[in-house]
DNA sequence: GCTATAAATGAAAGCGCTTTCATTCAATCA
DNA sequence: TGATTGAATGAAAGCGCTTTCATTTATAGC
């Protein structure tokens, strides 16, 4: 492989010459640069990264934890940030951390020792002191899902509570009085914001929220499964589930067709996150649109801008869910049977 | 960030010495071993990667190629990778070539930019003499799912004839004799290789294959779709579809139940790949499993063994495709009525 | 033509680490 | 005790590039 040295050789020119052609970094007389661009084509000259990084301590590469790099939700956040970066030649290095805190901890520390110039993060179980002080000593952060009040302009978040409303404030307009609901681990903070939100809906309609049609699960097909099955023996007829994301609505579609109940004739079903299978799902799932490829651009582009100051389009910080309408919800009338046991 | 220097100060050996700990390249007698140890820990010392990598001319990662960075298949091989990789503390970079030749090319080279000590590639378009190239002037190079005559032992495959075999051999036990096949891109290897099984099995129960059931999709989901459609417009009588791959399956599935076919009762259904939202259509498709994760450990070993001479279970590199019998697929007899329009 | 200033380029040091050859230390044997 | 050999460690060069300060070249104004 061909060096910065064979270069300025062939091209007439020193070392900080040829370093200047390549990196734009000062006024280089036209014919000169044409020189040096000569030689390395017909050197096929590659730079060396792990030479420039050390010499400019840059690494130009990003690191990204999240909980898994398969799945939906993750698959479409990391794609669209390897695609934002390699637009830029920076390269990405990812890891998972399992949903597990030493591992978490684990793999930023892995990324840390790359030497990457910013990290994204998508974790949940290292405190906000440790990222502040990561922000502070090593690279800088950017945090998705996730306030972290020493960071606030590092953080990138989506609107769960109004998602929450959206879901069941459409489910109320469809007529439904009597709505379920399946929740994610409540110790989640994007957990209990949809909840949340699901109830303001309710009391602005004048209902005051039933905790005999609240389940906890656990943001699993089988939680939402379970909570089916635990909703129903509570023998409270319900004419709607909400559950708090997309994989517990396919526990609760998939149960129901165990059990022959006609989805949406008998039983309206909502998801969130629209990830790729509720699509999959029959009927066709309607549910609450994560914008996460939206939001793994927003998090490139605070990068880009401020640790390599390139232009992006204008950063945004809180993004806003949408419901998509499919074939798993229908108006709710006293002449249909409501679900119960 | 401590330097290798301030250790070998503080420890008082020199910097040769810290390095033989860090690298366990050499005798060191104990008590100098623990001085350099203690040294670092109270230093939290961290070697700097790219100096390692720019001295010992070795980056400690690995580069893979594959078309996209998401959906299921490539989510799936991607978290194995890292997996594998990441318990030796080597570092994984991505970069998805979007099936597009030039972008594939482009994402070798951006790869190759980062030194990386092997690549694993999931890649069409680029040419044999290109990829034997690139394995002898650049670095090693494994390929999954493609044979490449001139590193045939760096080649990991799936025997997909014998799942094109496996699918209609298990609607043939149930009594179909006119299935109908929805194939893959016949330009590429494993789709033309899964329809050669599937006639391989009909041959072998004295049925010659009928070009009128066939038609070319394009792995899509759409082509799935279209190809059900058009099948249906031959008005030919089928009883069951193969398809080459899930995605068009689902494709099938979907305007099945549009039109009010019943599944598996009138039209059973097989796929192939076993991506993960086979199991979340209804009824849950039977398939053929593709055993992506096993292979993409494979991949990881040989480069572990190989590149890094690290020890790892046996190689293996032809992988063999298992059928998956969900609720898509029933028996047929002459009393029910077959597909046609 | 000369002087001053700006533009362009070169020389050298250094980024943090690895590796090789030279040197020192320790152990064994006669 | 001295010589030999093996183990352990140190000194120095160098990996490929960037950056800074010194030097050279070019341009403009008088």
């Amino acid at each position: 492989m061909a060096t910065i040295y064979e270069v300025s050789k062939l091209a007439g020119v020193s070392l900080a010459t040829v370093s200047r052609v390549i990196n734009n970094t000062a006024t280089v007389r036209e014919a000169t640069r044409e020189r040096v661009e000569k030689a390395m084509r017909e050197l096929g000259y590659q730079p060396n990264t792990m030479a420039q990084s050390l010499a400019s301590n840059r690494s130009n590469s990003v690191g990204v934890v999240v909980s898994e790099l398969n799945g939906p939700f993750y698959g479409t956040l990391l794609s669209e940030i390897e695609k934002a970066f390699r637009a830029v030649g920076k390269h990405v290095v990812f890891a998972a951390s399992h949903s597990d805190q030493a591992i978490e901890q684990q793999s930023i520390e892995f990324l840390k020792s790359r030497r990457v110039d910013a990290l994204i993060l998508h974790v949940e179980s290292v405190s906000d002191e440790y990222l502040a002080k990561l922000n502070q000593t090593d690279c800088p952060v950017i945090i998705l899902n996730r306030d972290v009040p020493a960071l606030e302009k590092q953080c990138i978040t989506l609107n769960n509570r109004l998602g929450g409303y959206l879901a069941a404030h459409y489910l109320l307009q469809l007529g439904h009085r009597d709505i379920a609901y399946i929740a994610g681990p409540q110790w989640k903070s994007d957990a209990r914001d949809r909840y949340l939100g699901h109830c303001d809906a309710l009391r602005e309609a004048g209902i005051e929220p039933n905790p005999e049609l609240f389940y906890e699960g656990d943001f699993q097909e089988t939680g939402g499964t379970q909570g089916f099955l635990a909703l129903q023996q509570k023998a409270i007829a319900f004419s709607a589930v909400v559950c708090g994301n997309d994989e517990m609505a396919a526990g609760v579609i998939a149960e129901a067709h165990d059990q022959d109940i006609d989805i949406p004739e008998k039983l309206s079903i909502i998801g969130f996150d629209n990830v790729n299978f509720s699509h999959y799902v029959y009927p066709k799932l309607t549910t609450i649109d994560y914008p996460i490829a939206s939001m793994g651009q927003m998090a490139a582009h605070w990068i880009l801008q401020h640790v390599y100051q390139q232009k992006t389009p204008p950063l945004q910080q809180l993004f806003e869910p949408k419901l998509v309408i499919r074939d798993s919800t229908t108006h709710y009338d006293d002449n249909c049977a409501k679900n119960s046991p």
